[in-house]
This record gives C-alpha cells, structure tokens and sequence, in this order.
DNA sequence: GTAGTCACTATTTGA
DNA sequence: TAGTGACTAC
C-alpha cells in the first residue's frame, strides 16, 4: 500500500458548509447533518485533514455506534491519508473502551482477562438471583428487569443510589417490583465475582477507571486524545456524554470536540439515547460552532418535500431546511391493499414493474417495515417471482444455541470464574450433573460470595457426583493449558474436539444437527481467519490485536451479523426502518404504514413516543432515491386475530403535489393482478398448514397394530411412513410435511397415530 | 430424560 | 397465530 497517490483535492469535493465544518479545527463543533447531507464525508475528510495538518493520527479518537460506521470511517480516511488512517482511535465506543480496560481494568478490581457479557447472559444472571430471592419469576420479568438496570447504569446510578433515588422506587412500586433495587444490588456483586462486565459497564467502568484515578490514568487520555469526535451523537445516553466530559472538560483543555448528528433522525431513546445531549452539549460549549448540511444529494426534490412535510409535525426540534437541487423525479407512490397478503402481492408486482420500467438491480431496492414479523408474506412472493432477497435482523450468527455451547467452552477457559459459561457447559453434553448439585454449587457460591469454578473444592458432595465434577474441572484444566501455549485456531479445535459438542450432534443423526455441525465447522474458519490474518509491519492498525483465543473472544462479543461479510451480489433488501439508518437505495418500499403497525399501538399514547415514530417515518422515507411507494392494508393478522387499521396518520402529512395521483387513497382497490403479470394465482400462505383430511374424520389405531412400513396420519405433522420401532416402543416416523427434520421419534403408546389405507 | 401440554406474550435493537 | 419457557407424566 506504500507509495499510494494521497489525494489532496478533497477540500474541492465539498460544499462551502461542509468545508467550514471540516476545516474548522479547534475549540467545540456541533454538525447537524440532515440525510444524505455527506455526512459520513464530513466526518472522514475532518480526521484527515487534521492529519494532513500535522495531529499525530494516535491523538484522534472518534467514536461511533456500529463496527460497520467505525470500518467504513477507516477506510475512507485511508483513500486520502493513506495507511496512517489504522492509526486513528477509531471505533465503537464499546470496542474500544473494552481496548482500554484490557489494560486496565485491575484498578477497579477486575481481573483483565474479563469475559463480556451479552444481554443473554445478563438475562440469564438476573433470572438466578430472582429465584435465589424467592420472587416470583412472573412479576419479576427477568427482561424487565436487565432493562431497567441496563437504563440505571446507563444513568450512573449505583445500586446504592438506586435504593435512595424516589423516583426509580415510585416507578417500581408502580410495577408492583419493590426488590428491583436489591436485585440490581446482587447481579452487580454476580458480575464482579464472575469477572464479567456486561454492554452497559463497558462505559460504567470506563468511567469510573477515568473518575476515580484522575492523576495517572484519566490525565493520561487527556492528554493523548487531542481531538475528539463523536458520530450520530443524537444516539448517545447520558453516561456516553460524561465519559466524552472526562476526556475534554478539564483545566486548560483545548476542548476540542466535534459532535456530529441530526436531532431528526434519533430513534432510540428505548435504550436510553437522549437528544437532551444535544442541547445541555450547547450549555457545556457556549463557544462551539455550529453547522448545519441542509443540502440533500440523495433524493430527489418529491421525496425531500414529503419527508419536510412530515418532520415538520414534530415540535421539538432544531430548526433546519433540508433542500435538494435534483428538482422534479417521481412522486410518492401509495398503494392500499385490501389485506396483508395483498400488500405483499402488490408490492412485489411493483417491484417487477420497477424493475423492467427503470432497469433497476435488484440491490437498488430495499423493502422496510416496522416490525420484523412484518417481512414473511413479501419473502413469500419474492420467492414465488424468484427474486433473490436477503432479510436482515433476526438471530444472529453469534447467538445461536451451539455457537453459544461452543463458546462458553472457550470462555470457561480464559476466566474459569464466568458464571454464565460454567452453566451452560457443565451438563453439556451430559455428564450426569443434575440440578441437585448445580443448585448446591450456585448457593454456596452465593453464600460466600466467590464464583462457582472456585468454590467447587471446599463442596462436600456424593463420591459419584464428585467424581463427574473431577473430570470436568480436569477436561477445562487441558483447555486452559491448551490456551496458554497454543494460538486461537488450535486452541478452538482442541476445545471442539473434546468437548464432545460434536460427536452429539453426529449422534442426533439429524439434518438441524448437521446444520449446526456447520455452523460450529463456519465458526473454526472464522476463528482460523482471525489467527491467521497477518499484522501488518507499516501502517498497523491501532485497533489490531493479538491473535489469542481471548482476543478471539473479545472481538466476536462486541461483534454482530451485519459486521460479518457482506457479499450479496443482487439481492432485495428487507430490513425494519431501525436497521436500515445510514444506508439509501434508488427504489424504496415502506410497507405497513398503518395506524396501530406505524406509528406503533405501544407509542399511541405518549406525544413523545408518538414524535419518535414520525422520526422513524422520516428516517425511513428518506433512505430512498428517486422512487418511493408507500403501502398499507385495511386488515391484516396480528396475534391471530383480523384487526382493522385506518392508513397511517403520517400518509395524511404529506402534500397532495408530492403524491402520484392515479393511485389515490380514495380509489377503490384492485383486485387480481395487475396486467403486466398476466393470471397470478394468489397462493396459500406457507404457514397456514393444511390438515391432510378433517380432523372430524380422525380416530387413532390402537399402538399395537402399528408396525414398520405403515403409512400413519399424526394430527399435527400429517403423514408420515413409520421406519423404525425400538424395543422401547418408540418409532421413528419420517413425515413427508415437516421439511425441515422430516424424522420425529414418537412413543407409540401416547402418541395418537391413525394407519392408513 | 424427554415428548407433549399449558399458559403466556406479543416494537424497534447496538454493543 | 406462533414462539417460548415451565411443568408433567411416564
């Protein structure tokens, strides 16, 4: 890479504002850039140009959201500085805060091989100490529960502030769960003996490591973090912001800090962001400078209007006039359909139509929904077109059940005290430790406040149930050595070896097993690829690290599915609006946009809730082009029952001039296909299964004269052809209708079987 | 230990 | 409706 052309016209590629706003070095900056304002430019040509100003790329720190922000940062900084961009502190404000406690961490009293833990875990930890408290796990909703200390900590209140603080009493009270506080108190304390931080302490912590040593270590990132950055700040909480306070606020501070966001385009103040950062941003820099980028290069001017129309029903905002010079294009395109299953249809007719009348690929086009259970009717009509489509959300790679086994295998060996991983692998596969001495090692461990690895020795259990816990304890012990002398690839497949994971999954002899054996086999690759990915000498990045199984770890728990490749060559994209910030298409389709469905039943009822769903329109409506099509239906299914919605008060906000006139709301729908398509046929949905006969004409054979080689009729999978029968009377019947493991084993004599003719 | 049953719930989701 | 977690009955 030595020796690449630096490009040193950047400066001529922007704007007057946003030129001002790169070049304007020193003292406080707040940008308010509207979509598809150049945002990410801005923010990339501002670190190089400090740079190519003679900052040494190590004194910028510039945090982002998503690893995905954080790597195209990088590489956009590099096409003008070259391969001092990896130098830049750049990244998520997790990664590398993480970084930072790595080295640090021990002067809070962690260990610095930490484990992080993801929401499952913590999930999974709060719901112990709940039954340790005897409450009752219906009240206490261990979700609720990780949420509301997820939104304490990320407010800095302690457990021990908590227990004083009214108003979180009051709301609790409310709730009827008055122990919230003491189970904050002790999964605080389950974390620290496990080793653990959780998503919200990787920030806690952070900031307690800066407040509490302010002479050696705080002063020291002081003074190394010369420039500070801050990317779609509006997203950030309170304990962001005061972590961000720590590293510029201070005697003699140069206080250079550049926030970069847009008030209109925040969407999740569900997990805690506060565009209170904004404002109390501007009375902790009276001097800053602002700027705003107005001018939109994406859409074109029908779409940029309707989205001012819509915004401007907010009230509380920063007054801005987003404007675009690609005057004209195509107006907004509404379709109403009858039902949900005729949304889909319509929508995918549009597609096709979009797609020969414009020659659009299919990756010029996203479909964007509200709720995730929104995307199954249009894959289903997407599939019937074959039209390739890739849907993202949903599980990802990493939180999958094997993955997850596999793991926590790899956990247990780096930081023996993590609870969460000990829990999971102890019977897994089986080895005859049953919950009577799980439940003795957790409250005895619980009793003397240590992790459950450690008080394994001081247990007096049965010889037989000791014996099991000898052998485990020795099989992690040959990992853990394993880890010290080996790199992360040996050490994984050592781990996924013995482990045992594998050969279970063999035995299952199922076509889900073998999935998961490749998803475990996918998972060694990716971790081959980590150990085998070569440091480079010159230009090494910042942010690389070692290639231990730990480092391994460490980068996988802060990472998730969008991170991973990205390789789709021409597929549709069908995201919720959420997913689809930041990314633009030509052609897209909002679908859905109902009252009760967009904006949401759960924000009806608050105005504040109700302006965040209008963001979240304007977000949507503005990731498009040049064509966007708006979609409601007047029924649809929702929790198994037809519910009625009336169109979205949002479609109402937009002009009339803005909107393709032929297709007006008031015209009465068409039924059938459109001409282009010739006779579609609507097809059944694939989740609605058909009985193979009615159920009236059902009665079950007797067990006994089922035999090998029946067909057989089971009322919920259908036929199927018996194979097999074991001496236990339990048969193995292959169903034709369950595709996915057409196999069931079913003890004969309980299951309700009729033989067939 | 496990298949089946019951009761419950139901946005958005990064790290 | 559909997915999940807890319980139950062998």
């Amino acid at each position: 890479m030595q020796g690449k052309e630096l490009t040193s016209q950047y400066l001529d590629e922007l704007n007057d504002i946003q030129r001002k706003a790169v070049t304007t070095l020193d003292g406080p900056v707040m940008v308010i850039a509207g979509p598809g304002s150049g945002k990410t430019r801005v923010l990339t040509y501002r670190i190089a140009h400090l740079i190519r100003s003679g900052v040494a790329p190590w004194q910028i720190l510039a945090l982002t959201f998503t690893n995905k922000a954080a790597k195209e940062m990088k590489a956009r900084i590099e096409t003008v500085v070259g391969q001092s961009a990896y130098k830049v502190w750049a990244g998520t404000f997790h990664s590398l805060f993480a970084r930072i406690l790595r080295v640090e961490a021990h002067r809070i009293g962690y260990p610095n091989d930490f484990t992080i833990y993801d929401t499952d875990d913590s999930k999974s930890a709060v719901k112990e100490i709940i039954k340790s408290l005897k409450l009752d796990p219906k009240v206490y909703n261990n979700g609720a529960i990780r949420s509301r200390i997820s939104s304490a900590k990320s407010n800095l209140i302690t457990p021990r502030l908590y227990a004083a603080n009214e108003d979180y009493l009051n709301q609790d009270a409310v709730n009827r769960r008055p122990m919230t506080y003491k189970i904050y108190e002790k999964y605080v304390n389950k974390c620290i003996r496990s080793g653990a931080m959780d998503f919200d302490d990787l920030l806690l912590q952070m900031f307690k490591l800066l407040y509490q040593n302010p002479d050696n270590i705080r002063e020291k990132y002081q003074r190394q973090f010369k420039y500070l950055m801050v990317d779609e700040f509006q997203d950030t909480n309170f304990l962001q912001y005061e972590i961000l306070k720590q590293f510029c606020i201070y005697e003699n501070s140069p206080r250079n800090v550049c926030i970069v966001g847009d008030d209109a385009q925040s969407i999740y103040s569900f997990r805690g962001a506060t565009i209170e950062n904004i404002l109390q941003f501007e009375n902790d820099f009276p001097e800053l400078q602002t700027f705003k980028l107005e001018q939109n290069y994406r859409s074109t001017s029908h779409i940029v209007q309707a989205a001012n129309d819509i915004i401007n029903n907010n009230t509380r905002q920063i007054q801005k006039k987003i404007w675009t010079d690609r005057i004209g294009g195509h107006k907004i395109k509404m379709v109403k359909a009858m039902t949900e299953n005729e949304e889909g249809k319509m929508v995918a007719d549009n597609i096709v139509e979009q797609k020969n009348r414009y020659s659009l690929a299919n990756k010029d086009i996203a479909i964007l929904y509200r709720t995730n259970a929104q995307s199954r009717i249009f894959e289903e009509y997407l599939r019937r077109y074959n039209i390739p489509y890739k849907i993202y959300g949903g599980l990802s790679f990493y939180q999958r059940k094997e993955i997850k086994d596999i793991i926590a295998y790899m956990r247990l060996s780096i930081n023996s005290k993590d609870d969460e991983a000990f829990k999971r692998v102890i019977n897994y596969p089986r080895r005859g430790i049953g919950q009577t001495t799980l439940a003795k090692i957790s409250t005895i461990a619980d009793d003397n406040d240590v992790s459950m690895w450690e008080c394994l020795n001081s247990i007096d259990f049965n010889v037989r149930a000791k014996q099991k816990l000898i052998d485990f304890v020795k099989l992690i012990r040959t990992f853990q050595a394993k880890a010290v002398q080996a790199d992360a690839y040996k050490t994984a497949l050592f781990i996924v070896k013995k482990s045992g994971i594998v050969d279970l999954l063999k035995s299952e002899n199922s076509i889900e097993g073998q999935a998961r054996i490749d998803n475990i086999n996918a998972l060694l690759d990716g971790i081959q690829e980590f150990t085998e990915d070569d440091v480079l000498d010159e230009g090494e990045d910042i942010n690389k690290q070692e290639r231990t199984l730990a480092d391994f770890l460490q980068t996988i728990s802060l990472m998730t599915d969008q991170d991973k490749n990205t390789e789709n060559p021409d597929t549709i994209t069908m995201m919720s609006v959420h997913a689809a910030k930041g990314l633009e298409y030509k052609s897209v389709f909002v679908v859905g946009v109902e009252e009760n469905l967009f904006p949401s039943y759960m924000s009806l009822s608050s105005p504040d809730q109700l302006e965040e769903e209008r963001r979240l329109f304007y977000v949507a409506i503005t990731r498009a082009e040049e064509h966007i099509c708006l979609s409601f239906a007047n029924s649809r299914y929702q929790y198994g029952n037809v519910r009625y919605n009336d169109p979205s008060r949002f479609l109402e906000e937009i002009s009339n001039d803005d909107v393709e006139a032929n297709i007006s709301m008031k015209k009465k729908p068409e039924f059938g296909p459109p001409k282009i398509l010739g006779n579609f046929k609507p097809l059944k949905s694939a989740t609605q299964k058909s009985l193979p006969m009615d159920v009236g004409d059902f009665s079950p054979s007797p067990a006994a004269d089922i035999k090998v080689g029946h067909k057989i009729l089971h009322l919920k999978f259908g036929i199927g052809e018996v194979l097999s029968i074991d001496e236990r009377n339990v048969a193995t019947i292959k169903f034709d209708s369950n595709i996915d493991s057409p196999e069931k084993r079913i003890m004969l004599q309980y299951a309700r079987l009729q033989i067939m003719e």
